[in-house]
DNA sequence: CATATGACGACAA
DNA sequence: ATTGTCGCCATAT
């Protein structure tokens, strides 16, 4: 059988492709969906640890404030700023408005896929 | 087993 | 609003 951590890791991933273009969420957030909590660190474990070239999309996560999580500047910053933009989402003064482009999923998109909503595997 | 680290988060000054 | 501290928790050494 895998690893606790690579169920933990795909679980993550799976919830972070949940979330609908042009919206966001953070990273306590999608911890808690993947039956997490207090793992926002292990989400950005599990993102650091994400194959090049993967489907998830690891730019609809920030941080809880709505500030992206890198350093200004870096090339990554800027990657994902730029395709956040692409999709819709603003950016003002570096942070995003929360209120406003936070994933608020509701029962029928938790039920479309309970896998990443509810513990399925004890 | 003891520390240090990190794509975090909540809270106090 | 900004900055510093502390809490969290899986990994790395």
């Amino acid at each position: 059988m895998k690893p606790a951590t690579a169920k933990r890791n795909e679980k993550i991933w799976a919830t972070i492709s949940d979330i609908p273009e042009g919206c966001v969420a953070s990273y306590g957030q999608i911890a808690e969906i993947a039956g997490i909590r207090r793992g926002a660190r292990q989400v950005g474990y599990a993102l650091r640890h994400l194959a090049r070239g993967s489907k998830v999309p690891w730019y609809r996560v920030i941080q809880a404030s709505g500030k992206i999580a890198f350093n200004a500047g870096s090339d990554a910053f800027n990657e994902q700023s730029k395709r956040l933009l692409s999709e819709g989402v603003a950016i003002r003064n570096g942070r995003i408005d929360m209120k406003k482009y936070r994933w608020q999923p509701d029962l029928d998109e938790l039920l479309w896929k309970p896998s990443a909503a509810w513990d399925d595997d004890q």
